[in-house]
DNA sequence: AAGATGCGGCTTTTT
DNA sequence: GCCGCATCTT
């Protein structure tokens, strides 16, 4: 999953003269009129493609195949794949392209080798910015070597920053660190001022407008002084570069074709690229589904796909895809049912001939704890009919929402894999690995040098501070690499670091000086963190186990600048239980988090916590655009489910630290976005089910009293 | 100037 | 329930 083909195939592109004697039409016959419609459109003069395309593709109408036969098709028609910007939203969704084209047009072709190793240029806008940037990287004056901070990092440069800046001494408490950068981000991302930005999402802030923005020209001066770039950045200097006269014209001459995944969550700074590159919209393709906008937070903006063809002229050709082939047709209604009620009417609804008997469920259980047993049942009860587990999945609108369903599943010995949240990335001891080889690419990047030296008992800022400092005096003008091992060496380490100092000094110049080969460099690094990770943690022997699986990963990079920039940009997304990843061919059943599900299809799937407070999230009620992006939510899960879906509804539910009043139960309410005169489209039903005869349990009689609720709802609307 | 201890604050989603 | 920060102690 980390490792990405991408050195330039010596094997010519093939050639257009395979493309005469193949009848297109016996390959594309399995796609319906609208998906031939838009892999068709301009295939015929590849290499003079036609204006802009957009791709309205509703979920489960197979728009990963479309896209992938347009690419195909592109390709068999002539297009030479070198000359092809694939850009998708994760490098997941990359692979998966990458291996479909080359089994489209491989069967189309008869010959998958010189296609597979053709299409060079797919990644996500991060990594494919990093490796033009790379390129350019003389050009417009950044070092060819930079590093990347990731989120954590940049987070903790600001800090650095800040403290110098003595913002951290305010009378009245200043952001934290994070919130700083998540104000900046949004400030680069969505192209707004920072007025607008901090009345519109951060209100709290307002009061700290000027000194966050004396804080930001900083940040930006210290990041450049580092050569070290944030995320944000690789967009900014892309965008930049791209709108560069010098550059632009090379930059755009390089793709015939570009084609965009996902393009209703991308924002405006990656349009703007877009435009820079294809000004007049030749050759652009962007697919997308503006129902399925669900990464405002991150700045991205569904006006980029509902303005997309206007920004040209003549306008963008648009093809809709209507028909989806995933769900059944009850699931399909309700999804449909859900996204109706949104302000904002959407394009299209989709339409299925998939009939089935089974509404989605929409089960009511007395509180977490049931509703964890409630899914391990269900998940063994159709395992039991033979559905793999892989073919199951539940979802969620928070990563911490599935903590009582893993320890039940831990119990029940059922193997997950989870998506989303907290990446083992983020875990002390691989930053601190990734540190280190981090400093030694780039001496200049102070986060990391900071923290690698503090590594050493006995030093703590004050000291790290003077080494950063006499390294980058050492290296002056000339190669930081080549002096910061100098520099290192000559530095008189405080009493109590004196033991350790030199160990760390060979250990430093050794890699400075690449005098070890990747991966076997990254061992030593190992070797020479072991001590430290035992000192510093109790809980050492799991810690050496992560670091032990980042070394074998290691050995799949090419190089320490390729591991770690592939590392930062697209780090493995899951996480298991204790047991670690389960191997490939195991079964497993997949937790993940809404977001991370894009995309994705299951057969049976769950939806944890369909109460109000999750889905919407408390945190995301305070505008009718977040409530409706929470809206869009609970349908991007609904419409993951193919043949079976479940919706479940805690009537307790434990909450942490709301405010003042520490831990306590809550009682819940069903999401605002399943209201009443929706549920004759769900099989709504309490678990466990209860014998009638019997007492009536707490359960029975909660959803009693929500039965009433509906019914008292349903009278009152006969007379409005 | 480092390291330990205790208090306060803060919590979604991710490239 | 946890982490980060600040203050205190050595």
């Amino acid at each position: 999953m980390l490792s990405v083909a991408e050195s330039a195939p010596s094997s010519p592109s093939p050639t257009s003269s395979t493309s005469s004697t193949f009848d297109s039409a016996a390959w594309l016959a399995k796609l319906n009129d609208a998906q031939r419609e838009a892999v068709d459109y301009g295939a015929d003069t590849p290499t003079a493609p036609p204006g802009a395309l957009l791709v309205i593709a509703g979920a489960g109408s197979g728009k990963t195949n479309t896209l992938a036969h347009r690419v195909a098709n592109l390709v068999v028609k002539g297009a030479d794949p070198r000359r092809i910007l694939l850009l998708t939203f994760s490098r997941r969704a990359a692979l998966e392209m990458t291996r479909r084209v080359t089994r489209i047009a491989g069967a189309a072709l008869g010959s998958r080798a010189a296609l597979a190793q053709g299409l060079t240029w797919s990644g996500t806008f991060h990594s494919v910015g990093a490796r033009l940037l790379r390129e350019y990287a003389d050009l417009i004056g950044l070092a060819p070597a930079f590093t990347i901070n990731d989120r954590e990092d940049s987070a903790d440069l600001m800090n650095l920053v800040r403290h110098e800046l003595g913002l951290s001494a305010k009378e009245r408490r200043f952001p934290a660190k994070g919130t700083c950068f998540a104000i900046y981000s949004r400030v680069v991302n969505t192209g707004a001022s920072l007025g607008q930005v901090l009345d519109k999402a951060f209100p709290w802030c307002r009061e700290w407008e000027a000194d966050l923005r004396m804080l930001f020209a900083a940040y930006v001066e210290a990041k450049q002084k580092q050569s070290v770039l944030d995320y944000d950045d690789l967009l900014l200097y892309w965008s930049h570069m791209a709108a560069e006269p010098g550059i632009a014209a090379d930059l755009s001459g390089r793709f015939d074709h570009v084609l965009v995944d996902e393009y209703q969550d991308t924002n405006r700074l990656q349009a703007s690229i877009l435009l820079a590159l294809k000004p007049d919209g030749r050759g652009l393709t962007v697919v997308g589904d503006d129902a399925q906008s669900i990464y405002s937070f991150r700045g991205a903006t569904v006006r980029n796909i509902l303005d997309f063809p206007a920004h040209f002229d003549p306008p963008a050709k648009q093809v809709t895809l209507e028909r989806n082939y995933r769900s059944s047709a009850p699931i399909l209604a309700a999804s449909n049912a859900v996204i109706e009620l949104a302000s904002e009417r959407y394009t299209k609804n989709l339409w299925t001939d998939k009939a089935s008997a089974q509404r989605p469920r929409l089960v009511t259980v007395a509180d977490e704890a049931d509703q964890a047993r409630y899914i391990v049942e269900q998940v063994l009860e159709a395992r039991e009919q033979g559905m793999k587990l892989k073919s199951q999945a539940v979802l969620f609108r928070a990563a911490h929402h599935s903590a009582a369903l893993e320890i039940e599943l831990t119990r029940r010995n059922i193997p997950f894999v989870k998506f989303g949240g907290l990446k083992f990335l983020d875990s002390v001891h691989v930053k601190d690995v990734l540190a280190v080889l981090r400093w030694a690419e780039n001496p200049r990047d102070r986060v990391a040098g900071f923290r690698v030296v503090q590594l050493l008992p006995g030093v703590g800022p004050a000291t790290a501070a003077r080494v950063l400092d006499e390294v980058v005096a050492c290296a002056g003008s000339g190669n930081p690499a080549d002096t910061a091992g100098g520099a290192l060496a000559a530095f008189t380490a405080p009493a109590r670091a004196q033991e350790d100092w030199h160990p760390f000094v060979k250990l430093m110049s050794s890699i400075y000086g690449r005098q070890t080969p990747w991966p076997a460099e990254f061992e030593m690094v190992r070797r020479w963190y072991e001590p430290h990770l035992e000192r510093n943690h109790e809980d050492a022997a799991i810690r050496h186990a992560d670091v032990s699986q980042m070394e074998s990963i290691a050995g799949t990079y090419a190089s320490r600048e390729r591991f770690l920039t592939e590392l930062t940009l697209d780090p493995p997304d899951a996480t298991s239980d204790e047991s670690g990843v389960p191997l490939i061919d195991e079964d497993y059943l997949i937790l993940s988090t809404i977001h991370s599900a894009k995309g994705q299809e299951w057969r049976n799937v769950f939806v944890l916590n369909g109460v109000d407070g999750c889905i919407p999230s408390d945190l995301g009620t305070g505008s009718e655009e977040e409530i409706d992006e929470e809206r869009r939510l609970l349908y991007v899960a609904m419409t993951r489910a193919k043949e079976d879906l479940h919706i479940v509804v805690p009537q307790r539910f434990y909450v942490h630290n709301q405010t003042h009043m520490g831990d306590r139960h809550v009682w819940a309410s069903r999401t605002r976005f399943i209201p009443a005169h929706l549920m004759p489209l769900f099989d709504a039903y309490a678990w466990p089910r209860v014998a009638m005869p019997s007492a009536p349990t707490a359960a029975g009689l909660a959803a009693a009293a929500q039965a009433k609720i509906e019914i008292g709802a349903k009278l009152r609307k006969m007379w409005d």
